[in-house]
DNA sequence: GCAATTCTGTAATAAAAAATACAAACGTTA
DNA sequence: TAACGTTTGTATTTTTTATTACAGAATTGC
């Protein structure tokens, strides 16, 4: 079917969606310009022929396809759209500071310090056995958090809802925390950010799931939470920064951690669930060229 | 795959600081490509002469006099620069390939190195620029991410909330987006976390916003989110890591900076906020040892 | 398993763009 | 102001690059 010619969509994403339209060797040209766009299209054909392994005409017909009438209309779309985003408050900065300096912010050193160090001490034990419990799709997860590390929780349990099913995020009220309990057994796993202040609420959660039968897992600033008694795994974070605030970006890094294990511990599965979801989110995506003006 | 070409300072320097060895017509290539830097260069050498107001030969012999042997691989080197900084520099290539690397997990490697290497590239007047806005109790702030960046939005909003009034994060259903747009005015700052792939209906909540006359800010993956042509404020982190997933640790880097600078900007309200809030919760929850660092 | 169709690379051709030669214009100095 | 050196554009040549024609390969349908 003819889609109407919206020149103002990135042409990345039309190439993204047009895939398989393209015959077997048109592809390997979209693959190895989307692998480097938009450069990979500012050269010569042959070089792009080469960098795709394909030949030349290749080239004139994958652009021709894409509705232009040579290659030079395609790579002045190329340059249009760079250029578009080049005058912008980031472009300036980010050419024209383009000086290392490094970062004399006593807050910003600690903060990647902390991020480093937390993995040069991280229990590798502790990480695989983790990661493993929680590609286990027979286990039913529970992110929990407190005040700020809910965010974390709700991160996690957004990213693993996608490879795995069974994720669930334990938000809202305490209130609602405990409706949750009654349905958890054996079969479900925890998993606590809990950095100090320790809230009692989260406590009395853990210890309670811990008594019926779930397994407890731990990701907090210290191995002084009191949950690090009952839980089966924990990773322990640096989050001291010379702020009032502790800093969560060690803890967010182990989240991702994570969530890249279980999604590699069982790539075929969360490939076809990325894929499928990929299927359903362009099926349901009504085309949106109708602009919203308020 | 990254040669083993010594990365010499960015074009752009060295034009400006030889300015004075060119001569008349010469100045007007150098100032035309300058202006448009550097898609003024990657067309022919007729567009370049056009625009300059020059003719095709001082094209020549200006990119002569830079020291390129041809027109050919002038453009060549203003890609390379381009690419260097679309691609994360480190990421695609040396990551990627070298499998066997050091002892550690190369996506652990990779993560810390991004959050070093997003405050080594922060541009400095971006973050001082957007602390001060932030601070800025006047005006309202609204926080808002997309599918997994929302966490982020939360967390900021979760903070920021303490320190300063008038904080909000945009958070469910588009419907309700749209909703809140309706009492947003030039009184109103719109912080957005937008990585790839955009989403339109951020987008168009920015844009929406902007038109309104709130001022945009933007944290984001790279210059290419279209929210950058009408944000006042961007800040760019490194998020490229081998795995399925954009890593997030550096935007939550950033974020924490960000609340840092803002308590720091004006330290005796977010003491006071800070101090009156814990007396709250005292008061309402007797049963937590009000122990809090400050 | 064969025919028809589609796809793809080789090689030739046409188009363009870069590079060059040269003369006019300009500026500088005697 | 005249003569010299430098700078610059026009016109031409040379080279590169895009494009096209066509035949062999691969795929599809019957």
């Amino acid at each position: 079917m003819q889609k109407g010619q919206i020149m103002e969509r990135p042409l990345l994403e039309e190439i993204h969606d047009r895939l398989d339209e393209f015959t077997a060797t048109e592809r390997k040209a979209a693959h190895a310009l989307l692998a480097n766009y938009p450069m990979q299209g500012l050269g010569t054909v042959a070089q792009f022929a080469d960098a795709a392994g394909v030949s030349s005409p290749t080239i004139l017909r994958f652009v021709g396809r894409l509705g232009f009438p040579g290659f030079a209309d395609f790579q002045k779309r190329l340059r249009q759209e760079l250029e578009n985003q080049l005058n912008t408050p980031l472009a300036r900065s980010s050419a024209m500071e383009s000086g290392p300096a490094q970062s004399d912010d006593p807050l910003v050193e600690q903060l990647v310090e902390n991020v480093r160090e937390t993995f040069e001490h991280l229990p590798k034990g502790e990480l695989a056995g983790m990661i493993k419990l929680l590609a286990d799709e027979k286990k039913t997860l529970h992110m929990i958090g407190g005040r700020f590390t809910d965010a974390l929780a709700r991160y996690m349990a957004a990213h693993l809802r996608i490879v795995r099913p069974n994720v669930n995020h334990v938000a809202g009220q305490q209130g609602n925390w405990l409706d949750q309990l009654i349905g958890i057994g054996p079969k479900d796993v925890i998993v606590v950010f809990d950095i100090r202040r320790y809230q009692n609420e989260i406590i009395r959660f853990a210890e309670a799931a811990a008594k019926q039968g779930a397994t407890v897992t731990l990701i907090t600033d210290s191995w002084m939470s009191p949950i690090g008694k009952i839980a089966s795994f924990v990773l322990p974070a640096r989050v001291a920064v010379p702020s009032p605030w502790d800093s969560s970006a060690a803890l967010m890094a182990i989240a991702e951690v994570l969530i890249a294990g279980v999604t590699r511990e069982n790539a075929e599965r969360s490939q076809q669930r990325m894929q499928a979801l990929e299927d359903l989110r362009n099926a349901h995506d009504p085309e949106n060229d109708g602009e919203h003006r308020l």
